[in-house]
DNA sequence: TGGTTTAGCCC
DNA sequence: GTACGGGCTAAACCAT
């Protein structure tokens, strides 16, 4: 094969051409060969192509037309290499007028275009991102239908992108070329509701319907110092009710006499703005969570992105946008474009995506469950602990800004009196250059500098002077800025929990993250309970080894668990390593052991923390699995997983699903399914124990403050009958919990402690208010 | 201004 | 040569 373009194209290698029907109406357009189709001529052969044909309805056919957007070899670096992307870039348009030359060629219904380079040798528009335009249909001279954009099945080998929206991308393509009908979103009509006897017909109307879409749009994203700008309301997707601000204590009886479902997007945000206002908000239904459940991957969750998946919604954040930036809100942006572009759609797509979400989520029993009892409960539960927020010690926080800051200035002079005046502890660059380049000293990792690489080096005044410069600028900036400036307003951090934030099931925490704060009691202690008030921490006792126990029905672990004598597990595997002499040494590495058994640690992450060498490391991890077979087989089991394609569900309904495997990524998703299992149960306990304690806790004026994976904080009045009746409650549930989840082969154990600052709360307080209450443990 | 990298904190 | 699961934030750096 060869071409005119072909004189000018700077690579002019091997060229591989297309396969397939040349007259199909459906046209498949990837960006170059790779290694196996040069080998073998054709396009679409290698993992890519594979990934591609197992995505395609029907699979591999002649009847789709396969060709790329250059047809030699583009070396695979090309986009890391600056001269290889200039030289990537120029044969793109040197090749553009062959591969359209040869779409031209017939009539063609549907091209895919998969990745940036196809797309843009077919559009000549080099603007196009594939990652904000995939999905969607653009109009082309070269198509009747268009161009669909849809990622690189490469890049989706590489870990970018989703599989579930590269399948549903694909399968849009061949639903138009078939003669489908294009995606299309019911635009809605609306009308503003802004007298009360406007409100008052509209509430006549929505009262006693089944399902109700609500959202709010509100000045920011706080809902204690923010404010609700309009509030959108609809029982069917063609029509959307609007209020204004000010009619909306109007709506009070709806909300509270309503029978109807509640549906949201991420309700959790909305109630609380709805409760500040005095609605009795609530959240049946909510398409984040569903959206979660179908997929624990991240990322795509937002409305726009269901909406745009489920029908090709319009994406009209560019229409709203020139209002925003620095210092505005919505507020600024005019009604007109708000409630047209933002308010109306927001409200309507939500109820369009529910219609399909929910069906999806309703079909797999897992799902179900997940959805129902712990998804949409935890929102519950959630909006509550955010809204009351984790009360904090300013003083304590003012202490720690004088000390660090002080301590920093100290350490800051010293480390430029050697450094030199521009040298800026806080920049790698300049570490590794002043360790690596100027004083010579050994490099590991590449040029890294991290706290293992500094531990390892030659113990200069300098490093030591860098790793507690990290320490207290961490510190200060992240622990003390960060908290003095998120409790300004009331005094509280209202940290924002996110039920869809991990993969395991696990919440995560933001702005700020109440869930990594340093364990030294100084840092601990800027979080406290308010005056006449305690806080407890209630803890489950190594949840995930219990968990592993129950999951592995190991019998050593099980009779670890088991046993009423309470020997501790660190004990017995220490006994097991070292016979009944072991040291507190011994002992410490035995509890190394156990907890990296959890994560699935090897030898090389063992040494680190225990030292000795690699191969008496290895041996501990051997000597553990000896001991516990039927542990070591249920990981091993775990860990194959994603080879044998097998989706692992927890007595809760999570899912992990292994959607992509490829020989890079093999090794890290055995790791995650290895440790998912029983990271999923321990937190899934957790909320589950919250979720159930909260409202008995609040009629003993006590109140969950914080969530922290297997553990969680209340406050609550300084008195021993309350403190001893929420730990009973508490403690009670914890442990009961797994029971009633099917999780009964190994007790669970909680455990309290009690004080007024985080930093120093023990079970000493917790026993002390039991005595005083009169209760017994 | 925004995205990525490197670092450090937690369970 | 191979690092151990799940997260978030800040600062520096680099591209646009």
């Amino acid at each position: 094969m060869y071409v005119e373009g072909c004189h000018d194209c700077p690579v002019r290698g091997k060229k591989v051409g297309s396969r397939g029907n040349p007259k199909a109406g459906l046209v498949y357009v990837g960006e170059s060969p790779g290694v196996e189709e040069l080998r073998d001529g054709e396009p679409f052969i290698g993992p890519s192509g594979k990934l591609l044909w197992v995505s395609t309805p029907g699979g591999d056919s002649p009847e789709i037309l396969t060709t790329n957007a250059m047809c030699c070899r583009i070396p695979g670096k090309a986009d890391e290499n600056p001269r290889l992307k200039a030289l990537k870039h120029k044969a793109s348009i040197t090749c553009s007028g062959r591969l359209l030359d040869e779409i031209k060629a017939h009539p063609r219904r549907v091209i895919v275009a998969l990745g940036n380079y196809a797309l843009w040798a077919l559009t000549g528009n080099y603007n196009f991102k594939i990652s904000q335009v995939r999905g969607k249909i653009i109009p082309s001279q070269y198509a009747t239908i268009g161009i669909i954009p849809v990622m690189h099945p490469a890049a989706l080998l590489r870990g970018t992108g989703n599989l579930r929206q590269f399948r549903r991308d694909i399968a849009y393509a061949h639903h138009l070329a078939n003669g489908g009908a294009p995606y299309q979103p019911i635009e809605p009509r609306y009308e503003v509701f802004g007298t009360p006897q406007a409100v008052a017909k509209a509430v006549k109307d929505l009262i006693n319907q089944p399902l109700i879409s609500c959202d709010v749009e509100t000045t920011g994203f706080n809902s204690r110092t923010d404010k609700i700008i309009d509030l959108g309301l609809a029982y069917n997707p063609e029509f959307v009710y609007l209020f204004p601000a000010e009619v909306i204590p109007h709506l009070q009886r709806l909300f509270a006499l309503s029978r109807s479902r509640w549906l949201y997007h991420n309700g959790k945000f909305d109630v609380q703005f709805l409760r500040k206002a005095g609605l009795k908000a609530r959240v049946d239904e909510d398409t984040l969570l569903l959206s979660y459940a179908l997929d624990e991957q991240k990322g795509v969750h937002d409305l726009e992105t269901i909406a745009g998946d489920l029908f090709d919604a319009p994406d009209y954040k560019h229409l709203v946008r020139p209002y925003l930036g620095k210092g505005r809100t919505y507020a600024d942006i005019p009604k007109g474009v708000l409630y047209k572009y933002r308010l109306a759609p927001d409200v309507s797509y939500t109820l369009q995506a529910f219609r399909q979400l929910r069906e999806q989520v309703r079909a797999d029993v897992h799902l179900e469950k997940l959805y129902t009892k712990t998804l949409i409960p935890a929102s519950d539960l959630l909006s509550y602990v955010e809204t009351h927020g984790l009360y904090v010690n300013q003083d304590q926080v003012n202490t720690n800004q004088e000390v660090f800051e002080g301590r920093l200035a100290e350490l800051l002079t010293q480390i430029k009196a050697i450094g030199g005046e521009n040298f800026n502890p806080n920049s790698t660059y300049d570490v590794a250059e002043l360790l690596f380049d100027k004083m010579r000293l050994p490099r590991k990792r590449g040029r890294s500098t991290d706290k293992k690489v500094l531990a390892k080096l030659p113990q200069k005044p300098i490093i030591k002077l860098i790793q507690e410069h990290r320490k207290v600028a961490k510190a200060l900036s992240t622990y003390v800025y960060a908290i003095r400036d998120a409790s300004a307003h009331d005094g509280r951090v209202h940290a924002t929990y996110l039920i869809h934030g991990t993969r395991t099931g696990r919440l995560s925490s933001n702005e700020p993250n109440l869930q990594n704060i340093p364990r030294a009691k100084e840092q601990r202690s800027m979080f406290m309970a308010p005056p006449g008030k305690v806080l407890m921490e209630v803890d489950l006792n190594q949840a995930e080894l219990r968990s592993l126990a129950a999951l592995s029905n190991d019998a050593f672990l099980c009779s670890v668990y088991n046993d009423p004598a309470g020997v501790s597990i660190h004990d017995r595997v220490a006994i097991k390593f070292w016979g009944a002499n072991f040291t507190p040494e011994d002992k410490m590495k035995a509890k190394n052991v156990n907890f990296g058994i959890v994560y699935g640690i090897t030898s090389t992450g063992l040494v680190e923390q225990i030292g000795g060498s690699k191969q008496e490391a290895q041996g501990f991890i051997d000597m553990w699995f000896d001991n516990a077979p039927e542990a070591h087989t249920f990981i091993k089991k775990c860990r194959s997983a994603p080879v044998r394609g097998v989706t692992l569900i927890t007595a809760f309904g999570r899912k992990k699903r292994h959607m992509i495997v490829t020989r890079e990524n093999l090794h890290e998703l055995q790791n995650e399914a290895s440790n998912f299992p029983h990271q999923s149960i321990a937190s899934d306990i957790t909320l589950h124990a919250a979720i159930r304690v909260r409202r008995r806790l609040i009629k003993l004026n006590a109140h969950i403050v914080n969530l922290i994976h297997d553990s969680m904080l209340i406050e609550m009045p300084n008195n021993p009958y309350v403190i001893a009746a929420v730990g009973k409650t508490v403690i009670t549930e914890m442990q009961q919990v797994p029971r009633d989840w099917g999780i009964t082969r190994v007790p669970f154990k909680a455990e309290a402690k009690v004080g007024t600052r985080w930093g120093y709360l023990t079970d000493d307080a917790y026993k002390a208010a039991l005595r005083d209450s009169h209760m017994t443990a």
